[in-house]
DNA sequence: GTAAATATCTACTAATTCTATAGATATTAA
DNA sequence: TTAATATCTATAGAATTAGTAGATATTTAC
């Protein structure tokens, strides 16, 4: 229960580029640079923010990140799944590829499973209460409040 | 979002503590045996639950754990804050004590705090649908289905 | 009062996961 | 052809989680 690195690094990249007035194309180093992230580790969460479609890049001269799709249409949950893996508190809870856990027996015993599937749910649900719209939202009620420096501060 | 060994042990032994028919007293060993926990392991998860004022132990010839609490007034989450600590996706949303991001510059402006507090109450929501009595009542059912050798099956 | 069974405490080790870095390669535009 | 970019594979370092070891304190029964 606790945000990952990469999870947290992915919401600062992503509303860098949804910010209002960032350019159509923003490369991995003006991300870096402006949201305050490792390059070389910032590498890997947009790809697998790219893995995920949330993105699109470019290579070449004048390459880089856009969004892919409408912040209105991505949701917190999205992002953080596109970086961590899905959420599941144990493997039978899992929403598309359930497996049972070491030590059970097989999936349908499992006491847990229910249980943990509807924690599962209310995690999703909690996290599709907010798009990276109302995030961007909120990065640039920040950053007027205390000025464009603070683009990174989460 | 994903359970710890810890939360699991924990979960394990206090439905065997609750389990219709149980003795009011049951040893580390016994809830190792019946539960299939690494018994030194389990020593520390009793311990956090102690702490947490779950369980109430005595010692000597005879001591063991029994709970403290009513089934039906402890809920999943209490389970599994106990033993994990305080649901906080960032520092700065937890619950009682919130303190500033290693890259903010205070509580105050962080722009992902209101967001993550939010989550955050989701998924306390999300467990406290839950009581250990549910979860004994489920592992009872599971246990008729496929035969008492299969406590442990979480 | 001694022995046996128990919980408690402190410390350590092992395994795993998370975070970050390195370096080579492919692509594009000028 | 060069410079700026993304992509890929591998690895290193740090932190957390999981598990183990051994000594100590407490209680009951005899």
């Amino acid at each position: 229960m606790k945000l990952s690195k990469k999870a947290e690094y992915a919401l600062r990249a992503l509303t860098c580029l949804g910010a209002p007035g960032a350019p159509p194309v923003v490369s991995i180093q003006e991300i870096a640079d402006q949201a305050n992230i490792p390059k070389k580790f910032l590498e890997q969460v947009l790809l697998a923010l790219k893995k995920a479609g949330l993105v699109h890049s470019s290579r070449g001269k004048a390459g880089g990140y856009s969004l892919h799709t409408a912040p209105a249409r991505v949701t917190l949950g999205d992002i953080i799944q596109a970086v961590d893996g899905p959420f599941a508190p144990l493997p039978c809870a899992d929403a598309t590829a359930p497996v049972a856990c070491p030590d059970c027996v097989s999936l349908e015993h499992c006491w847990l499973r229910g249980v943990m599937t509807e924690v599962r749910q209310a995690v999703v649900a909690g996290c599709e209460q907010f798009t990276l719209a109302d995030l961007c939202r909120r990065a640039e009620d920040g950053r007027r409040r205390v000025g464009q420096a603070l683009m990174y501060e989460i």
